[in-house]
DNA sequence: GGTAGATAGTCAATCAGGTTGACCATTATA
DNA sequence: TATAATGGTCAACCTGATTGACTATCTACC
C-alpha cells in the first residue's frame, strides 16, 4: 500500500504539471541512466527484471520522446549506448524535486529521524535478501 | 525494491511447497474475505483498484479452484456475497505461517522492536495519505 | 404503488505490456 | 579460423487488465 501510495502521489504531482504520461519503468531507466554512462539494451533489461526485447520497447519511445537517445558503443560494434538527452535529465532533477515534496510529507508525519532510519532497514533487508531486487510490478 | 523482494521470497516458499501458483492479487483477495463477511464483487473490486469485470474474473478463478464461494446476498437479490472455502481458509493460515517467517528474516536483520517501529511509520503514512491505497501494480 | 435512476453482475471486444522464438551481426573463445 | 556466445531486432502470441453495452434488481421520490 506504501510502495503504491508514495508513487501515486509523485504521479499526481507530475500530472497536476501537465508532463506527458511516463510510468515507473521509465522513471526506474532514469535512474539507471542518471548513475551509470554504459547502460546497454541487455543491462536495462537486467535492470528492470524483464526481457531484452521488453526494454528495448521502452528504451524506442524513451528515444521518440527524445528523453534518452541511442550512441553507438565505443568498443562493441554490436551494442548501443543508451544515455539521457538534456531533456530527459531535467525531468530527472524535476522528479527529484517532486519526490523530496512527497518524502517530506513522510518525514513530517513521523520525524525526519525517523526517516533516517527506515531508509537504512530497508536498505538492509534488500542487501540480506542478495543485495538487488528486480523493480517490476508485484501482481 | 523491498516489497518486490519481500513478495518473491513468500512466493517461493510456497512454490517450494509445490502450491498452486496464485498470485498477490488472489493473496490480497484471501485476506480480505478473512477480514469481512460481506463482500460482494464490487467490493472486491474497489478493494483491489481494479474493475469490476477484472474482479468477476479473479473470483471466477479462485472459485473453479475451490478456494472461495459464491453465495447468494441474503438481502439483496442483485448481488452474491464471496467466501473462503475451507480448503481457501487453510491456504491463508498456511501463507500466514510462511510470511512469518520472512518478516522473521527481516527482525532477525534489523532486530524485533525496529520492525515494530517500520510497521508504524508505514501505517501512519498510509493513513496520512488518506488511509487507504490501492493493492494495484505500480507500473 | 409506480416509475426513474442507481447499482450488482455478466458478456464481448479491445488494449497494453509483457513473453517466446527465430534471426542477423558482431565479438570472444578454442 | 571455425564455433560458440552475445547485443539487438522483428514478428507472433499471451495475460490481465479496460471500455462499452446489457440485464436484473434495488432505492427514492411523487
Amino acid at each position: 500500500m506504501i510502495y503504491r501510495a508514495m508513487t501515486d502521489e509523485l504521479h499526481e504531482r507530475l500530472l497536476a504539471e501537465g508532463r506527458e504520461p511516463l510510468r515507473p519503468a521509465h522513471g526506474y531507466t532514469f535512474r539507471l541512466l542518471e548513475a551509470r554512462d554504459d547502460v546497454t539494451t541487455v543491462a536495462l533489461a537486467d535492470h528492470l527484471g524483464i526481457t531484452k526485447q521488453a526494454a528495448s520497447k521502452i528504451a524506442a519511445e524513451l528515444e521518440s520522446w527524445d528523453y534518452i537517445e541511442r550512441r553507438p558503443h565505443p568498443t562493441d560494434g554490436r551494442a548501443r549506448v543508451l544515455a539521457l538527452t538534456p531533456k530527459g535529465l531535467a525531468y530527472v532533477r524535476h522528479a527529484d524535486e517532486l519526490w523530496g515534496l512527497t518524502e517530506d510529507r513522510w518525514a513530517a508525519v513521523i520525524g525526519p529521524d525517523r526517516l533516517d532510519q527506515l531508509h537504512a532497514d530497508m536498505h538492509a533487508y534488500v542487501t540480506a535478501a542478495g543485495g538487488r531486487a528486480a523493480l517490476r510490478p508485484v501482481w
